[in-house]
DNA sequence: CCCCCGGGGTGGTCGGACCAATACCGTCAT
DNA sequence: ATGACGGTATTGGTCCGACCACCCCGGGGG
């Protein structure tokens, strides 16, 4: 008699299914506001606590937004809010998968730095210099930290193309970065990092893309190399 | 008198960020068995419903796994888990963006086809001609999508890095691809699509990396070519 | 010794209640 | 007429208790 009920899998599982169909139909915008929860869960012919389930999950990875006492809403659906939960990838990856990430982060920053060395403006450009500047005055590692990740993202940014950014910006996250370089700058490799961001922006500043992509995989590929060296005992 | 409660965010919210933790810091090692709901939620002071929504989130994120009746368990954390959550980006991304996503699956599978040319094995070169041969056998378009989709990925699998390869298959995704095929392939695209998956079978057998690279980039490069022509009008 | 089945434990769902933040709207002073 | 103020309805956040569905294990019967 019933139509409607293919019955697959747990009831919160078919909401987050239909909330994401309803979107990638079309028939929720971007910004979009949807109907409170206790509508939705009647609607679906299901529990509150079920439905809350379903956004939440749905919140965790950057579809949905709730907005204590105002409702819930669909977010802009760009990179950055949807690879946002690339970054708890990079957090609890360890051992051979490490290696694995900083390969393919490897590949596309190098891209990534050759493509802004074709494209970046002076503005840009002002940009990458102001963190490069700030990195090489400090000692304090934090600080270091913050602009070398700010320094790689604006070079990202300056490439065009926001998914690959985002991308980028979570295989870089605060945690994963710190956890690698624990280790890695205690054999003084700030002054050889120092070298290979100077390399990165003189190709920059000459418009290079191939010497920015040597110079960004040879960066990349340092960390990468050091680290299989550290499985490897 | 308090001293664990920095009381940020949402409690949901705290709890997501602890159970992170516990494995990030090695606590909950992967295949492990986590302690009930409702000890969970007793344990970090807050309600089974609270716990609840944090355990589906992190479900949804690939890092929990929960079987009825039987417990939740961290899941291997293996690079296919955590990354399942990649095909949403694809499935909802619309317009520029999907431009975006080609082009970093172009950069990323050209590399991958380049690495696959190298080690690939006698086995899994007879695994990819089965799909390549299968594909060329078949008029159903249903049919052929999944041994495109199967031509790929085993040539993903075939350069070595489980997380390139997961990437590679989110940005895959079926209802993605054949939300991009389903106008491209009414150009007659037929044929060539066949052409260039054989200069790539060519490349693997040569065992010529930068043949291998070129014929990938071309392969995904003509169908990014084609969506970008599309979202000028 | 093996098979079956029953009970206890566990996740899944439900309904209701209350709290907290927000938004809306009418009131009042200017 | 207009803008600041405040109260109230709305909405997400949290908690509680109950029951169901399923799995696992162990005891009893073959």
């Amino acid at each position: 008699m019933d139509e409607t009920a293919p019955q697959k899998g747990t009831v919160t599982q078919r909401a987050i299914e239909r909330i994401k169909g309803m979107i990638a139909e079309g028939r929720l915008e971007p910004g979009q506001r949807l109907p409170t929860e206790r509508d939705l869960a009647a609607q679906l012919g299901m529990s509150r606590s079920s439905m809350r389930e379903a956004i939440r999950a749905l919140t965790v990875l950057g579809v949905l937004e709730a907005r204590h006492g105002s409702g819930i809403y669909v977010t802009q659906l760009e990179a950055g809010d949807l690879l946002e939960t690339f970054g708890v990838v990079a957090d609890l990856s360890r051992g051979p998968r490490l290696v694995e990430l900083l390969e393919v982060r490897r590949i596309l920053e190098s891209t990534a730095t050759a493509l802004a060395a074709a494209r970046i403006t002076p503005d840009q450009l002002a940009e990458v210099e102001k963190h490069l500047t700030a990195m090489n005055a400090t000692d304090d590692p934090e600080e270091i930290l913050a602009h070398d990740l700010a320094f790689h993202r604006e070079i990202a940014m300056a490439a065009g193309n926001d998914t690959m950014a985002a991308i980028l910006e979570g295989l870089s996250s605060r945690t994963f970065r710190a956890r690698v370089w624990r280790g890695y700058q205690e054999e003084g490799a700030f002054a050889r990092t120092r070298r290979e961001h100077a390399a990165i922006h003189r190709a920059l500043v000459a418009h290079d893309p191939e010497a920015a992509r040597a110079a960004a995989a040879a960066h990349v590929g340092e960390v990468e190399q050091w680290l299989r060296s550290q499985l490897g005992e």
